[in-house]
Formats: C-alpha cells, structure tokens, sequence
DNA sequence: CTTCTGACA
DNA sequence: TGTCAGGA
C-alpha cells in the first residue's frame, strides 16, 4: 500500500502556480473560475487553494469550453450539468446489475 | 500564498 | 467578456 495513502484522484496535493501550469493558465485566472463558481478546490488551514487532479481536469474543460465559444457563466451550467449527468449515470449504473445496455 | 484594482484585446 | 499586470 505504500504508506496507505487515499484516493488520489480527489484531495490531490496541488498549488495554485502549479495547478496553474498544469493547465497552462495563470493563478489568476484559476481564482477567477473559482470566484465565478466554476469549481471549488479544497482550502488549508491558511486559506491556501489545494487543487485536486478532478479539479485539474475540470479547468481543462473550462479552456475547453472557452475555446468553443462559450463565457464563464455557461461553462458554469455546463459543469454543473456534466456533474449531474456523471450522477446520474452512476445512479443508473447500480440499478442495472451487469446489463451493460452497450 | 491571498485579495483588489487597473488596463487591454 | 476574459486575460494579464501590478501593488498591498
């Protein structure tokens, strides 16, 4: 287990300069996403960001869905509504016991 | 590292 | 509107 660490998908151990040049953007575009409610990374005991590779991935999509034309407020619904759908299709997945409908 | 304000494309 | 830049 190697000092039985977590899941490491959630909770990443991340900087804001760091998460910033993972996704090719500056800090403080990260922090204008978060002020606009696209995302919201974990907060340390000094009020430090902690970006998690989840939230890695989800500022790739807002450049994404920047690029496709859309402004922070709709990659806003679209995030939200990914999330849901993700939900969703989780929820239906556990009611379907291996019937793998493709 | 944080937040705010200012200016630019 | 979104991004970059500076200063506190």
């Amino acid at each position: 287990m190697t000092t039985s660490s977590g899941p490491d998908r959630h909770r990443g151990v991340y900087g804001i300069s760091v998460a910033a040049d993972l996704v090719g953007m500056g800090v403080q575009n990260l922090r204008a996403y978060e002020a606009r409610g696209l995302l919201e990374p974990d907060r340390t005991e000094g009020g430090t960001r902690r970006y998690s590779a989840d939230d890695l991935d989800r500022l790739r999509r807002i450049g994404d869905l920047l690029d496709a034309g859309l402004n922070l407020a709709g990659i806003g619904m679209v995030l939200d509504l990914e999330d849901e759908n993700s939900e969703l299709r989780q929820q239906a997945e556990e009611r379907a016991d291996g019937s793998t409908p493709d």
